[in-house]
DNA sequence: TAGATGACTAATA
DNA sequence: CTATTAGCCATCT
């Protein structure tokens, strides 16, 4: 079982540090897959390491969170970004400062 | 194997 | 601005 497009998933997310966001987009493309927007969000769904992982700091291409996310409740992850420097704009996450590119 | 599903994204109304 | 449609493709049943 090589799940080596989830592993990476999981590294890359490991990878952003405190006071930055990206989007699922953006790790598709770091693991040369840019139509694979929705397998990112499929691996964090998955989780296999909560905590470990901090998928609130994946965001969707235009700065919103996930509807439905799963630490607890959707304004957790706001005020947990917001925690780590993150500035919001309304209910979306301010893209142009905070937006971490995958090299 | 085939059909349905989804933590995506872009385009359209 | 929000809502809907369509395309994308690995995973699930």
């Amino acid at each position: 079982m090589k799940e080596n497009f989830f592993e990476n998933v999981y590294e890359a997310v490991k990878l952003i540090p405190e006071g930055k966001v990206t989007t699922y987009g953006e790790i598709a493309k770091f693991l040369s897959c840019p139509n694979l927007a929705r397998q990112v969000g499929w691996a964090l769904h998955k989780n296999p390491y909560p905590g470990i992982v901090p998928c609130h700091r994946v965001v969707f291409r235009d700065g919103s969170l996930s509807p439905a996310f799963a630490f607890g409740g959707d304004d957790v992850q706001k005020r947990l970004l917001k925690s780590e420097g993150v500035t919001f704009k309304e209910d979306k996450v301010d893209m142009e400062k905070h937006f971490f590119r995958l090299t």
